[in-house]
DNA sequence: TGCAGACCGGGGCCTCTCTCCGCATTTTAT
DNA sequence: ATAAAATGCGGAGAGAGGCCCCGGTCTGCA
């Protein structure tokens, strides 16, 4: 399912510079970034921004879909690695920094786990829902996780604890710490 | 310290229209809602507008500063009525619900709880956060808490709580759903 | 070498902010 | 009650920035 003509050169240049251009506009200003100043860093026309993206979403999908299934992958890596029960609270936290660290991967990661699912990012936010179930789903078995939490439901949770962290302007130290509260619970 | 001179009749009328009004286009678009289109609606001039707010902060403060205020009060009778523990619980439960409803108002409640402690929302924000030390450390004392958490560190966990309930698109269920997995946490 | 396909960036159109100053309304003094 | 003084009002319009289309130009590929 590729191009049936593949891209020209100079059109693939361009793509991929856009890419990257892009990935770093959201990552520094938010989903929000100026398209025509991502073009204008990118050293395109505006025009050939909006013929290889369509919208905003589009760009910013592309832009981080690698991103999003590089944390698919590090999901297996982790669970070959360690125990379920922190190979679960390990990845969280990886989801948590790069939440915060990517801006523009925020609304991603967000949306990704929205009711409403909308029909783009349903697609690239599966890598990252299946990872979820697979490590909930072992943590359960081991017993290192409460049976009767939803892998989806574990994964707003992370994202609200990015959110939470990110109110205390805190690089890393807050992530751990929220998401220890959030496993042991505030009971004593 | 009310004004040397009181307000003119005309001017009051204006002001306290224009809170109305902007109360109302932030809940309903968010933070970033047409400041134009608020003194439009208020039926007032843009100039109007800008005269009595400056800036968009100081619009966004005065209109919802007694929202934040009666949360700070009703802290004081949910300790009157419920065990302290409850009490926490269900006062945090209400500011999910203020944070969710009112749009505009997750960004207030939002910088009253940052580190980088913009001098503006402070003093609204106090309200909130000593409300918050009041009933974490009446907690703490019954032993319906645990003892290491930091009042602050127990708001922005709310916040973030409201985040992952606003992306379940729940209508408060999900509040207390996640409120309680937070309580009792993730372990089995 | 020809041409389909890609590029460029000016410009139209939009929305938003915020200022300015003549005019209207309210207040105060008589 | 009336006039003068003080104060606030309005809304046009400049300026900034964003989105995105279009048509003339260029380029990679067969």
């Amino acid at each position: 399912m590729t191009q049936v003509r593949p891209m020209r050169a100079d059109a693939r240049r361009n793509y991929e510079r856009l890419l990257k251009v892009a990935a770093e506009a959201f990552a520094e200003h938010g989903e929000n970034a100026s398209l025509d100043d991502i073009a204008k860093r990118a050293g395109v026309g505006s025009g050939t921004l909006y013929r290889h993206f369509p919208t905003r979403q589009a760009l910013l999908e592309a832009a981080y879909v690698d991103r999003l299934e590089a944390l698919g992958t590090r999901a297996d890596e982790l669970a070959a690695e360690l125990p379920p029960g922190e190979a679960l609270m390990e990845w969280l936290n990886e989801v948590c920094v790069a939440t915060i660290q990517v801006r523009g991967m925020k609304s991603l990661l967000g949306s990704a786990v929205t009711d409403g699912s909308s029909a783009a990012s349903t697609a690239c936010g599966t890598s990252v829902q299946g990872a979820a179930t697979r490590l909930v789903e072992a943590a359960q078995a081991e017993g290192a996780l409460r049976a009767d939490v939803e892998p989806i439901e574990v994964l707003r949770l992370a994202h609200g604890v990015a959110t939470a962290s990110e109110l205390a302007h805190g690089q890393g130290r807050e992530i751990r710490r929220f998401l220890s509260l959030l496993t042991e619970g505030l009971r004593p």
